[in-house]
DNA sequence: TTCTTCACTCAAAGCGCTTTGAAATTCGAT
DNA sequence: ATCGAATTTCAAAGCGCTTTGAGTGAAGAA
């Protein structure tokens, strides 16, 4: 059922029918009536390829997955955040599509997104530090949104970002704190905007405290369980070791706990540990008393915050940049204690 | 830039560009090449909604969420599954699409699918038993392919599945083997076809060594962490604690492994825990010796191969349907010991 | 009664592409 | 030269929708 045979099953032109169905005003209220009643009646739903192209919308979310960094569409982490986006996307009436390319033809990509006009708008995930791919949508003039920053892009542009910096000055803060003065902090990967920043603010807390940072306890690397524990076994086992952990994901942490347990040790009164949770669905960090002290951000709820502002975006692409900052809590478990007394 | 304007700029009509570019043989190889680079040179690209409107094809692949049952999307599995899918599905020129709708809009929503002609096929994640979505599709004529497989759907469907049952029973009887009597079951949401499975694999294990089952070592719910940990606390306290675990997942298993901690037993020799894993690449079961026993099976593959099916489906709807079945391999780790003698 | 207005409704022109059916050109064969 | 077949190109008709600009009646004003 088209809007033809509708229009003639009504005995109306097409105009008609269409107005009727988008609720312009220029169609009586009877008629409206009668039109939404039968294309109920013959479950009549729009073409959607047909109706984007005559008005140039597409009511699609792009998002582009570079193939070789597997990384971000296997990271728990992101399942929560689609979650939390397409939620918010779907009361709007917005799809979600994922392209996955070689990461050379990312940028080619961009542009054949505008030019073949298959979505109105794009995520960006991953920012890393001076992020090309900023640059390059600004230019072609997509709509689109950061879910992070980019340190080194002046230029102005829209994102969500949790603030890294300081939920990790706070956390190594609290772990000072406690007394601990060796702390291993393990990090996403090098380039990775998120991580620089966390960096930045567990140096900036030993700065504050004058206390000195030791290379050889700071490591970064793509957030798995077996680079927790790989890390944790190995800095456990070294001359000076690390009275505390900083880590960047709760599965990181999983990795550490286990290399602490395997040691011997007990978490919080032998080692502390504190991560970065994001609050993940399938992986709580505790509903009553958390296990691990962490720094909590719900990245399902930025990713809800952050589709609510590209609808919003597309919808008057005048507003000036939206730029919004959650705040991580952080939240006490039993995975941290004071640091304990050297032998 | 747009085919008519790429005509006129050749001085050629749209018919034999149009022919030129999509490698039709009416045209000569000269005018061809003169028109690729063309092409080429105004970095033209077909607008695929238009496209998409003349041809019929979309090349998009759909995928429903249910909106009020969150696991699916938020959990980890997802996350790999697709990456795998999206691999492939990529390679043939296609691209996914999540739509999210509330669960009783569901089957309106696959209607609507086919009536707006936005996808050229569906996948169907996490089937339940006898479940309705299937004779749905079939009736609606949209080619689909469902992830897993629904029992008591008796009319043929496409499918891409795990053995559950034979890898649930070969585990069980490895722990038979190793003479445990007492085995827990932390099994899926119990309307899941996949845990109505590997229930049976559990079950078809003690009959064979006729050992009985208690109904209180059997359990089924979302496989988070925080449910492995608490119905495993529980267990262990229990008048008559199972000496070995079997659980749906990793996730699930990392709350049990936990909770064994907790209790001052050990994994493997005080207590055994054998665990599905789905090969998450963030949450490796160990490179070189696998921490959890485990019955192994990438759902990262199964992505693929289901994805690669269902463009072949889409190529060619007469192909017998489509069913694969993989098996899960058993890869013995260090979670699983001999029951221990009974004080 | 005649002229304006207003409220509705309509035919037709796109949107950018594919594809059909016909026309023009070339070329070897008669 | 002439013809037919093969090769190459084209104009135009959709695909299903929105939207413009015009048309039709009916109601109200003169």
């Amino acid at each position: 059922m088209n809007l033809k045979s509708l229009a003639e099953a009504l005995g109306l032109s097409q105009t008609t029918v269409s107005r009727a169905l988008n609720g312009y005003p220029e169609v009586s209220e009877a008629t409206r009536q009668r039109v939404m009643e039968a294309a109920q009646r013959y479950s009549y739903t729009p073409n959607s390829r047909a109706k984007g192209l005559a008005t140039g919308r597409t009511m699609m979310i792009g998002q582009v997955i570079p193939t070789t960094l597997k990384h971000e569409m296997v990271n728990p982490v992101f399942g929560d955040f689609v979650a939390g986006a397409s939620q918010a996307l779907s009361e709007h009436g917005y799809d979600m599509v994922f392209t996955r390319v070689p990461d050379i033809d990312e940028s080619r990509i961009y542009r054949e997104f505008n030019a073949r006009r298959v979505v109105d708008g794009v995520i960006l995930q991953g920012p890393a530090i001076s992020d090309t791919r900023i640059p390059l949508l600004n230019e072609i003039g997509l709509p689109f949104i950061v879910h992070g920053r980019s340190s080194g892009v002046s230029e102005p542009y829209n994102w969500v970002d949790v603030n890294n910096r300081r939920s990790f000055e706070r956390a190594t803060q609290f772990l000072i704190d406690l007394g601990h003065r060796r702390i291993a902090l393990l990090n996403g990967l090098d380039h990775m905007d998120f991580a620089f920043r966390r960096r930045q603010g567990y140096l900036d807390a030993h700065a504050d405290s004058a206390i000195p940072t030791d290379p050889a306890l700071m490591h970064s690397e793509e957030m798995t369980e077996e680079y927790g524990h790989r890390l944790a076994v190995s800095l456990l086992a070294s001359e000076d070791p690390p009275t505390a952990f900083l880590c960047a994901s709760m599965i990181a942490a999983l990795g550490v706990r286990r290399a602490i347990q395997e040691a011997g040790l007990r978490m919080g009164p032998d080692v502390s540990v504190i991560t970065h949770d994001d609050d993940l669905s399938y992986l709580k960090n505790g509903s009553d008393m958390p296990i691990f002290t962490a720094t909590r951000s719900s990245v399902r709820q930025a990713g809800e915050l952050l589709a609510e502002s590209l609808v919003q975006l597309i919808k008057d692409p005048s507003v000036v940049p939206i730029q919004k900052m959650l705040e991580a809590e952080l939240v006490v478990g039993s995975s941290t204690g004071p640091a304990p007394k050297r032998t």
